[in-house]
DNA sequence: CTCCAGGGATGAT
DNA sequence: ATCATCCATGGA
């Protein structure tokens, strides 16, 4: 794309590729020297050069999509004094928690249950490849992301086609109370962060993390704080390092006393540093596991 | 080949 | 309330 059809935002404070890559949202996908993707129903090119944005497809709708009205400076400096977090919010500078469509985001995660993020990349491209509204900007084809009608209209084994294995069955069941109007995910809004939480754990597929991501990442909810398997290994390994029946309760307990009013920043930070520094141990061998269990006892 | 992944539903204590 | 087991699929 030429450079003159572009328009220009400017975005202190933010980091697009890491924001884009953090493991929050699936869909978008590197084109020349930024990145395509709807939001909505709308197709956006978007790149980053320097601070700024230089953008195709709507400038207020991608100023609020990547959140860039957040208060990141305030946010961070309300995060724990401690190594752990100090580590991670410096190695996480200009990420940002976006504002996802909720249909979309919701869908996303029921689908992500133990999945790795190049998976779930998959899977939310055959859904949008297969159900939603192809458009094409900056000489790429991208797809909408299907609407809960569309899918409703599918069948299990259409679904599972798309790669989601039993997940299947509980995204056709959410989708049906969604696309009957048994569930309104817009009236949800103004629901306090438990009534939220309770009722979006009322969808089949959707339990406390899933229902946490979507709190954070649809609903805007700072303090919503999901514990996956990444965040768990942080908390266990870094804050409990020999703590003996530290169970679900016990971790969510602290995690929402100790990580504040923007937990769910802190819990992103966490998540995206641990993933990106995890280093890629060598296989133990048979006598090292022996020595590591035994020496535990 | 094996191991594991941004977990949830279910049934047994 | 808390815990064990099963569930599909594919990347590493």
């Amino acid at each position: 794309m030429s450079a003159q059809h572009l328009r220009k935002i400017p975005a202190q404070d933010f980091d697009l590729a890491m924001t884009l890559n953090s493991g929050q949202v699936f869909h978008w996908e590197k084109a020349g020297d930024g990145f395509v993707g709807t939001i909505g129903d709308r197709a956006v090119y978007v790149e980053q050069c320097g601070d700024p944005l230089f953008v195709s497809g709507g400038e207020e709708l991608i100023h609020s999509y990547f959140a860039l009205d957040h208060p990141l400076t305030e946010i961070c400096a309300s995060f724990p004094e401690d190594p752990v977090m100090n580590a991670a919010t410096e190695f996480c500078r200009g990420l940002r928690i976006i504002r996802q469509p909720k249909w979309e985001c919701l869908v996303t995660f029921i689908c992500s249950a133990m999945k790795q993020v190049a998976h779930i990349r998959q899977i939310s491209q055959k859904l949008r490849e297969r159900f939603g509204e192809a458009r094409e900007i900056n000489g790429c084809v991208i797809y909408t992301f299907p609407s809960a009608d569309r899918i409703a209209a599918s069948s299990e084994k259409e679904l599972r086609q798309c790669a989601l294995g039993y997940r299947a069955k509980n995204l056709l069941a959410t989708t049906r109370l969604v696309a009957r109007g048994d569930v309104d995910l817009e009236k949800m809004s103004v629901l306090p962060d438990v009534d939220l939480r309770a009722r979006l754990r009322e969808l089949p597929g959707v339990g406390a993390k899933v229902a946490n991501c979507v709190m954070l990442f649809a609903y805007e909810r700072l303090r919503a704080f999901p514990i996956d398997v990444w965040i768990e290994r942080v908390l266990r390994e870094k804050y409990f390092p020999r703590a003996r029946k530290l169970n679900a309760g016990r971790l969510r307990a602290f995690t929402e006393k100790y990580f504040g009013d923007h937990g769910g920043y802190a819990q992103q930070y966490l998540f995206h540093h641990a993933r990106m520094t995890k280093t890629k141990t060598k296989r133990k061998t048979r006598s090292e596991k022996f020595v590591t269990t035994s020496s535990v006892r």
